[in-house]
DNA sequence: ACCTGAACACCGTTCAAGT
DNA sequence: ACCTGAACACCGTTCAAGT
């Protein structure tokens, strides 16, 4: 059998398959021949649909990004006009403090469920359409709520530098539970820390919603300043 | 020749020519055989030293870890016995927020200096030393300053989210600098973007800087709270 | 257009053999 | 103890061959 008269593989049930094999194994699990034995073809099938196994990566790292919901931004940004001042923000769209909250939440979702792509998603959006969608987003509606583009752009910035490393690995996972490993001489002050792994949840959650916070305070504090001397 | 009489290895030759290797190719570059060579070497050689590539990742994520300053939380930890309120730094250390800025300033460009690695080592610190310790440092030195322990573990937490998160990649190289990629039709608040990447330094400085004063005014405020509530 | 097997230059790791 | 070459089961990718 050469070729099937309707076509075995498709660009989606490749990154499906791709994605499945990343999340339950490891990035570096998936190779072109494993995940064309678990699509029940051979290695070289795939490179009919993917010019190279970084362009396949390519399409499952968008896939992930296209999880992110953006309709916060969306309002803001379809009217308002030339909003321009730090006032308020403009149109009807929620305020900027309330859409970086909701939007960060949702992006730490997407991403901590595929920790183990995040290291190549973390590149930045090179060309990849939802990647580059969501980088315009969240600058038109900083940007259209009276945030300067220079400070606009630092904090779309520092906001991916918060959650992709929020998303990479859990903080609390990484620490044995092995108690042994805290040798009281060495580490005076780690003498609870086999416990961290199985708090997982709650620890990591608790971290990245009290950095969000204290982030979106500190930022409104310069926000005010905005207004103050303009 | 076997065995020469004085070992043609050692862990630390290893591990510098593997930093060196991941530092100007990459993570997937480094190939115990193309180590090996770089040593002037054969390939099985290197097992004489670490027992798997994974251990001699492990030796090099450690020595980068080693290059933090931890010194700004030394004087603090030595004495000042049982701080323990809001009030104040204990003892004769420097004040939390402090040193928590100078702190994360070293850690950032620690990181930064290898931001290949980074992924490797943002998995936690597992049974490395210097990760242990740095994690000792930090916590011990929050809980003397008078943060409650649960606290004291989420911003140890979400500190280093921020930080891995802004050495694992640069935001502004991040944007292809090619004008064409940012159609106005599809992202109409990018047209500037392909510019970013010529200000690489400047970006990613000015959203780290901009993201830990934030966080660390953020996080001052919840610690006055602390004081009020007792 | 889309799949196949064969082939090329690579991998990490084991192991018997050398000194 | 520390290095070697040979070997095993893998890689990503190319290519001629099939329908």
């Amino acid at each position: 059998m050469a070729r099937p008269r309707t076509p075995l593989l498709s660009r989606e049930r490749i990154v499906a398959a791709a994605l499945r094999l990343i999340d339950d194994e490891g990035l570096d699990a998936l190779s072109t021949r494993r995940l064309a034995t678990e699509l029940s073809v051979s290695g070289p099938s795939l490179y009919n649909h993917f010019a190279t196994k970084d362009d396949l990566l390519d399409a499952v790292v968008d896939s992930v990004i296209g999880e992110v919901d953006l309709s916060m931004f969306g309002a803001a940004a379809g009217d308002a006009g030339a909003a321009g001042t730090a006032g308020g923000a403009g149109g009807t769209g929620i305020a900027w403090p309330q859409a970086l909250r909701d939007w960060a939440r949702s992006y730490r979702a997407a991403l901590a469920a595929h920790p183990n792509i995040v290291p190549v998603l973390a590149q930045g959006p090179g060309r990849r359409p939802n990647a580059l969608r969501l980088a315009d987003a969240v600058f038109g509606h900083l940007v259209e709520s009276g945030w300067p583009r220079g400070q606009a752009t630092r904090i779309g910035a520092l906001m991916r530098y918060f959650v992709t490393g929020s998303a990479l690995a859990s903080f609390a996972a990484g620490f044995p539970a092995d108690a042994e490993v805290y040798d009281a001489a060495d580490y005076p002050h780690l003498g609870e820390a086999h416990r961290l792994a199985g708090h997982r949840g709650t620890v990591d959650e608790g971290a990245f919603e009290t950095g969000l916070e204290a982030l979106l305070d500190g930022l409104a504090l310069r926000y005010a300043r905005l207004a103050e001397r303009p």
